[in-house]
DNA sequence: TATGAATGAGTTTTCATTCAT
DNA sequence: AATGAATGAAAACTCATTCAT
């Protein structure tokens, strides 16, 4: 049995690093989400983190680098979710629930984020990454309407361009209730306003 | 007949006050929408605007200001215009897509302002103002709703609270469509999309 | 009988300038005595005088000019007071109570101007014309001493430093005397200052 | 016996810090002297200190503040200079002529700081500051022949308000003393100068 | 690896002065 | 002579990033 230096291993190395990197991400997102983008400054985020400024920059390139980090992750997270969630719904109505509730109950989870999303996420360098992070909410409802008319869930009369769009007016509607949620504007819960979104898409789809 | 100094007159004065102002105001919503609010420093809006940069101070008093006013001048507008468009219309149907209309073609015209909106109006010191503009949004629609369902115009079980959701999701899909339009994710015009958002809207709530 | 055009006149033009001149230093003066000189700004001396900003630069060069002009007109019109109240006083005694006495009046009238000459003309860039008025000063005290020993009304020991020492020991006190009472930290009056101070000179002097 | 790392302990730190603030103190005093408080700027601060301008604000934390902890520091270790010189001192007489030398030679080494005190203490906003420097300069003196007094040192007569009056008139002629060295106007010796206004005031209180 | 002192480019705003009318 | 809109240099202060320890 070789002599161990466990802390010095590479995969220890790496999942120190990794924990590090999470800490300092989950602080910078608290502070970020209170103060916004702008009006934080790095000292904040240090000290929030319980380390010192320039140990920052050891895990991350700039400040910028610790938001698009932090919107990776979480998207990443929230794809994964929204697949297990949804892998044995059954039925179009039971799926287009889940997975428009999942994308409201993340996102209420983690209010700092989203309001970071919003903010920073709309300015013109990370317009990029937003559109992205869009066209993946869009993907996930479409493909969800197109298995179902595949299905022979739907009315035959569903054409491609139908679907889009109401994938489209989907995306748009979870995001509303979202923001909405976030400022306080309304004070429906996730599951109801999963429900009602679902109801109209489907209407329009003749369902 | 008095000797006239017409560049002296008040009025006259007035008007050309009016009409920096204007010029800064159109340069200014440029630079903003290119580059972000924040990342415009004021040298920019004035060598857009073809002025110094001391200038801009005798105009408006602070950067901020430029922001506030051209977002209240494009509201006051705005809700001119829907209300003069909107008076003569006939039916529900008609009422709530030329609403709809308005509110995507004009701001087609100020894609700057519009981007201004969708950043500096999510910033933690503008949230009020633009909450209020949002507000004002559903408003509109549920008005239209209301006083069709008080015509008969609706079937009887639209409680408020259907209208009132009905009414939020119309805003929303508007203004999903409006930020697609921005960014080029859609090809769709002002007037398809107007269609689709009443046709969902009105299937949702029975017709 | 030629044709007047009295405005025209040179005369008439000199005594108009003048006017403008004294009505613009006593604005000034009224404005740095409340607000202090850098806290000024060109807007605030234009609007107290009722003219325009422009104006002013018709009949001063620059805000500098003022101050330097405003303290140079004080100080002629001090040393023009002081001559015509000394002129018919008998002996040292009430020659310098006098003078003292009349620049302590003098600068109780003028307290936006005295305070203007503690502060700016404490500035690196009027030293010398401050210091020019100190030495005025000095000269003043001097020139009573040194004629009271000419006619001996001194005690014979009293050299030309002796009178020197004392004249500036006056000086000081007579100024310390006006910042107080600028501050309101005594309550003493004029007359009451110029006694004691003749008082203790004189006494130092052997009388 | 621990590792020790010197430069971290906190005591070291504490200690760079303030020789730092300091050096930052001595150069921007010298900087204010010769070019006065506002035409100095920051730059030039920084610049004299040898350090970058935002370092300046690692240690003060506004220009104004840099003229306020230099004044009181100066002031405190005046106070505390006085206090020890005159503490031995045996007689009225010695104990006011130390009194005053301290004041003298003090200054006359801190010319800079000194110019700055009759410049940017005059201004209003450190009015007050400076006011009551001047009343503690005034107790200083007024306690001397106080305590003199009620030894039986000063002739009877002196009333509490005479002694006021002296102490005034004492501080006048120090800061006359001192601002004419400042400006070369005068080449006497903070030793003769003080043996005079001591002679002064003691003629004046009968001695 | 961790630190935090040092940096200096960059920001908004002010204001004395000019100049076309 | 009178105006006041226009100018742009200058100022104080911030903060993301670097680097010596």
């Amino acid at each position: 049995m070789p002599a161990e230096t466990p802390t010095r291993s590479p995969a220890r190395r790496k999942a120190l690093t990794d924990l590090r990197r999470h800490e300092i991400l989950s602080a910078a997102i608290k502070v970020f989400g209170k103060q916004g983008f702008n009006d934080t400054c790095v000292d904040d985020i240090a000290a929030a983190a319980r380390i010192a400024k320039g140990t920052l920059y050891l895990y991350f390139k700039s400040k910028e680098d610790i938001y698009v980090t932090a919107v990776h992750q979480a998207v990443t997270e929230l794809q994964r979710l929204s697949a297990e969630r949804t892998r044995n719904a059954h039925g179009v109505r039971e799926r287009l629930t889940i997975a428009i509730e999942v994308r409201m109950s993340f996102w209420t989870e983690q209010l700092g984020l989203y309001r970071l999303l919003l903010t920073v996420g709309r300015e013109q360098r990370h317009r990029r990454q937003t559109n992205d992070l869009l066209r993946a909410g869009h993907a996930a409802f479409f493909d969800i309407l197109t298995q179902a008319a595949a299905a022979g869930e739907l009315p035959a009369a569903a054409t491609p361009h139908t679907l889009s769009t109401a994938a489209w007016a989907i995306l748009d509607m979870v995001r509303g209730c979202n923001e909405r949620r976030l400022d306080k504007l309304s004070d429906t819960t996730p599951d109801q306003d999963a429900a009602t979104i679902t109801a109209i898409a489907l209407q329009h789809l003749g369902l």
